[in-house]
DNA sequence: TAGCTAACGTACTGGTTCGTACATTAGTGA
DNA sequence: TCACTAATGTACGAACCAGTACGTTAGCTA
């Protein structure tokens, strides 16, 4: 994720000017500055002092505040696309499979909490951001593809009795993932229970995974 | 929940001054402000401009911005927990009880839009607000009340097999319900599915409670 | 009806913040 | 090594915005 930390492969000696490190720079920093505040709540000029570069650089590579904030979430969403692209479960059985597709999706959202921040923060400006990308909109979600697979072979199998496709089930999962870290604070000032902590973690984990394999094989009533 | 519209009651004629309407009305803007813009997105200024009085009443009656902002959520939190109240189920058994407060609890989130948006935004700011305002810490949840009765009497009874508190299953629910509406734009410009479309609001809504009650009675291993 | 005060309006300020004009230098290719 | 340009730094401006000083009046009460 910190991709302008390591202080150039060795060999090649640190370069006073290095568009590409400083561009990198800018956008670790941005982004925990909006997670932090939120996009009105950011302030261009301490992301710029955060950084070993100038708020200057911020307008050369980006343009200004809206692009920056745009640029922060491609890469945000980059980082969940490589994740989803390691998952391998076409060599368990369909309930393995979707179980082990939960735990990755509840262990990366758990791991990245200002991705979460900034995706609530997207949808407070009603995805505007994404919508002017381009590039986020055709970017396809490798998790969903996944799920594809391992439900018409559940489906297929018998074991899965639900009526359910893969976007509404991807919609399940991550309801419960993305809310126990984005509703974090409410909740646990509303209800005196942190949903982040770590001796919960467990239990947390295994009751995503029973809940949507109770509910995709559930007994139901045949019409 | 705008309470600041009706023009006095029949008799009474309007006053010019009438501190509890005021009062009411900048609530009633600058729910919808916030709900709009996020704590830094939103003006004052903007709030006192749709209002029929001026920034300086807001000032006078709230403040400032910040105890603006926590006294529109004390007021989101409180119709909430109203709607909560109304709930009536212990005359059903448990799955049809759980079933019914699943759909109220969906029914309420599409229903408060600037309720879930809100909500986000004062997680965005770690519950700094709801910390500052005491009143909501011990406001207590009608909705865990009733949780707690259907669970305990479906775990005595046998039926539920889920080991489960009511905490934890409030949360379950609501993650559905709030993801639902709070990520409606960001789910929708990356995946082309609008969660809130009202064709597929009934579907939604029955997916919710066949998974909590196929998570509860699920059968499980003996040990 | 006189006087008191809660309720209200106007006009302003001081600090903040995004963005830029202008000047400068490191690295690179001829 | 020279010239050219990508990359960088400084200093500043203009708009915005939360908050306030000061003055006014509606409505209630004695």
């Amino acid at each position: 994720m910190t991709s302008a930390e390591e202080p150039a492969r060795p060999g090649e000696r640190e370069r006073v000017r290095d568009a590409a490190r400083t561009r990198a720079e800018i956008l670790d920093v941005a982004t925990r500055e909006f997670a932090r505040a939120g996009y009105d709540g950011a302030r261009v000029d301490e992301i710029a002092a955060r950084t070993r570069t100038t708020k200057r650089m911020i307008y050369y590579y980006f343009g200004g505040k809206e692009q920056l904030f745009t640029a922060v979430l491609e890469r945000a969403y980059g980082v969940i696309r490589e994740a989803e692209q390691e998952l391998d479960v076409d060599h368990l059985d369909p309930v393995a499979a979707i179980r082990r597709l939960a735990e990755v999706t509840f262990d990366h959202h758990e791991q990245h909490p200002d991705f979460i921040r900034l995706v609530s923060i997207e949808n407070i400006h009603d995805a505007q951001h994404i919508a002017a990308s381009g590039k986020l909109g055709r970017m396809g979600s490798p998790a969903l593809d996944v799920i594809r697979r391992i439900l018409s072979a559940g489906q297929n199998s018998g074991l899965f009795t639900a009526d359910v496709d893969a976007v509404d089930l991807h919609a399940m999962i991550s309801a419960f993932c993305f809310f126990r870290v984005s509703n974090r604070h409410t909740f646990g000032a509303l209800f005196g229970r942190d949903l982040v902590d770590a001796d919960r973690r467990e239990r947390y984990r295994t009751m995503l995974g029973d809940m949507v394999i109770a509910y995709l094989t559930a007994e139901r009533a045949t019409d």
